[in-house]
DNA sequence: TGGTTAATTAACCATATGGTTTAATATAAC
DNA sequence: GTTATATTAAACCATATGGTTAATTAACCA
């Protein structure tokens, strides 16, 4: 797909990439720069193409000077993706405070029949 | 790639499974529920596929009940994707502060020159 | 001019992805 | 037992993805 939000996502699917984000934050960074850390594991090329990706996905810029180009993390489609999770929030602390409903009720149950390790039908 | 982080952004990268997500919402239902909105584009099978990559990506449950499924939200990974994101929210709230510094900046020029009708930031 | 460095492009390959249609399975219901 | 319904599985296809190596481009340097 092409819509931005799959971009994103899509960018953000893959470790290699999310780890050049995350060297990108110490600051810029030109491409061997960057690569220099997998070049055990893959070739320039391989990492060119990871941060072609992320620059599709508007997740980073490249400035060119001389014969470097020199990367920076763009993070408003970060500010998207989140944005995009936060409509599920409720359902993670939802789930949180019914884990915590049933911590309560297997409390008040172990109380009220004086359990001491008895497991429960959940 | 095969770690969760991935999984999960690799499962948010299709609009079809967002949209499903995004059913979900309303609550559980089952599989042919879920496609029925969907089945001017693609078939059910297709649909069955995309569920089953949410499934794995962990971000649905689904209960067996006689010959139907009923799926529901699970959110956690989805707090773990946006744990990761949150990393560079400094990132994008800083390009905000530029970008307000850069708007003061060019409002007292605005100023100083005598300007009648600038737009303000409201 | 020629050499070195940085990065991209090209051509290729294997596997993954997203879709199809047809068949199979499992459960209910008559 | 047969039939209808819900879902999955199988086989297949086109395109995308993630990698390779070798060649090319672009800029600096001396």
């Amino acid at each position: 797909m092409t819509d931005h939000l799959s971009m994103t996502f899509s960018a953000l699917a893959d470790p290699t990439r999310r780890a050049l984000l995350s060297e990108l934050m110490n600051g810029e960074a030109n491409v061997s720069e960057l690569a220099k850390p997998f070049l055990n594991e893959m070739s320039l090329p391989a990492i060119a193409k990871h941060l072609k990706v992320l620059e599709k996905a508007g997740l980073i810029k490249k400035t060119k000077t001389a014969q470097w180009r020199s990367c920076q993390i763009n993070a408003a489609p970060l500010k998207e993706a989140t944005n995009w999770i936060d409509q599920y929030r409720e359902f993670w602390e939802e789930s949180f405070d019914r884990l915590d409903e049933y911590i309560k009720t297997i409390q008040s149950k172990k109380k009220s029949k004086g359990l001491k390790n008895g497991r429960r039908k959940t």
